[in-house]
DNA sequence: TGATAATATTGATATTATCCATAGTATTTA
DNA sequence: TAAATACTATGGATAATATCAATATTATCA
């Protein structure tokens, strides 16, 4: 019996579907669904009703949920038997600048909420930093943000060249696991001065020769900004800025406009801005968990933002 | 984490060894070696410590060791989940007419003995119906006796030929275990009276020219006969029997000489007659113990006679 | 009637487990 | 002291398994 196909079984319970616990379990959907056809096949019944909305628990899958789950449990205190701290009693969570700080505290409380870690200790990092800080095991997780230019997001491993430098622990060969706790598209943050902040909707027509501001410290809006220069808009960029309190303010003061995620508008933008979406933009922007210890599997993949 | 791996961990701590380990688990010995090095990986750190005397638990061996056990037997548990009855209430025991009965009574005492059976329900089969039965899950073990003529136990695996007929169990498609249970020589009975009772073993020219009786139940001590016959020692046949206490009987009422195991000697013969070992003679006569499924893994290997 | 969103299937590939044969090493035995 | 023994470790070959990508299938919804 394999553990994994367990692991497999509860995920697919407690998402109520197999391609999202493949998701979680981060492989694809035939691997989730043959793991669990093979528990099935050695258990001898079928442990989940599949239909298309999903699964659910057949009565004998009902038996062996509770079962199920005190066995990965204790797989897992396993695991963790043989690490230097008896429990981990830190987590070291390295996160970019743009990651705003509002989330960074509600991701924290998250984590301390579960009782199994009692501190965080969080390291400020560059925006590509984060794979280096777990391939050489300073950090357990990190908080990146980045750009989507497609509908799904991409969760793309890593892999393959696998081999860091001499890792004491096993973990380092690895593959990189990731989650995307928010996505959210990005939008103007506009003058609410400005003749076409009424509009529901901007159009690129709109942008096009407005005066910009971009806001430096995040990478991804960076990118963004770029995008939108080499596509049909054409602003002309006024000013560079560090911090999203000085955009919003310029974008108030009538400066400029700035392009922004919709939740860096809500929190910053005053009385004097308005933030709307640009149509035909589809620039998406995601804050993402990434770790490689599959013993923070369970504890990431709880979260729901 | 493979429960595999687990499993190979407390066979090796419960035998004191990888190599009797191994037998234990149905593989060989780097097998079994290998599997323990990925879960010391997996654990980081060293669970046991070898020696050339076998292994012993390191102190990080000493606090998995409970843990693992749990797992293994909530995971049998579960691997039980799916069958009809809620847990097995009787054995079906498949024995050859050869089977000593108080070997036999003794073997049914120690399987009660445990407390997972509460019955034991058996069926007296033909020497070579064990595998069929075991295929056509007609019964869930077999007794059996064996010949054996090399010095060690050579246990075979006979698979290769899988897919049975369509069994309702996927235990149908897996392999053949086996464990031999006893493992006597055989021996000459010989009449009291007969002029080289009196030496400590005999060899092949006391043999030859002797009448001899014939155990006919016992396929395996047929087959021996039939061996020495084809060798220097020639005796000739005088009876065939079929049971043990007409030999006994036979050979001391000095009727001939009577090829038997020891155990079955020293049950039958009495006073008139004596049980002597052949010199070069390396016939070994086994109990062995066969199954299919895996479920009876434990109960078969905690036994010890 | 398509579009959608879920699971099932298939063929190819990479990984893993397993075996066999053999090496290495203390301990026991002659 | 040297051979025998009884272990574990190692290396190479092979079979079994897990996984992926792409595609099929099938209810449900607009």
């Amino acid at each position: 019996m394999n553990v994994t196909h367990l692991r497999f079984f509860l995920a697919a319970v407690e998402e109520g579907g197999m391609t999202a616990a493949a998701r979680r379990c981060f492989v694809t959907q035939p691997t989730l669904s043959a793991g669990i056809a093979a528990l099935e096949q050695e258990i001898g019944g079928r442990l989940l009703e599949r239909s298309r909305r999903g699964v659910s628990l057949t009565p004998l899958g009902e038996q062996v949920l509770e079962p199920a789950r005190q066995i990965v449990h204790r797989v897992n205190a396993l695991r963790a038997a043989g690490s230097a701290e008896p429990a981990r009693q830190y987590l070291r969570l390295a996160a970019a600048r743009a990651v705003p700080g509002n989330f960074l505290s509600a991701f924290i409380g998250g984590v301390l909420a579960n009782g199994e870690i009692g501190e965080c200790r969080i390291l400020e990092m560059e925006p590509d930093e984060g794979g280096g800080l777990l391939a050489r095991a300073r950090a357990d997780a990190v908080l990146t943000t980045r750009l989507a230019l497609d509908a799904r997001a991409p969760v793309r491993r890593s892999n393959k060249n696998a081999a860091e430098k001499g890792a004491t622990k096993s973990a380092a060969q690895e593959k990189t696991r990731e989650r995307c706790l928010v996505r959210e598209p990005h939008g103007l943050a506009v003058p609410a001065s400005a003749p076409f902040a009424k509009k529901k909707m901007l159009t690129l027509a709109d942008v096009d020769g407005q005066p910009m501001i971009v806001r430096m410290h995040s990478e991804e809006t960076r990118a963004a900004t770029e995008l939108l220069r080499r596509g049909h808009a054409n602003p002309f960029v006024v000013a560079r800025v560090t911090s999203d309190e000085w955009a919003a303010g310029l974008v108030a003061a009538g400066a400029g406009v700035c392009l922004m995620p919709e939740s860096v508008a809500r929190a910053r933008l005053g009385k004097g801005a308005v933030w709307r979406r640009v149509d035909g933009v589809e620039l998406m922007r995601e804050i993402v968990l990434s770790w490689r210890d599959p013993i923070w599997d369970e504890l990431f993949s709880a979260f729901s933002f």
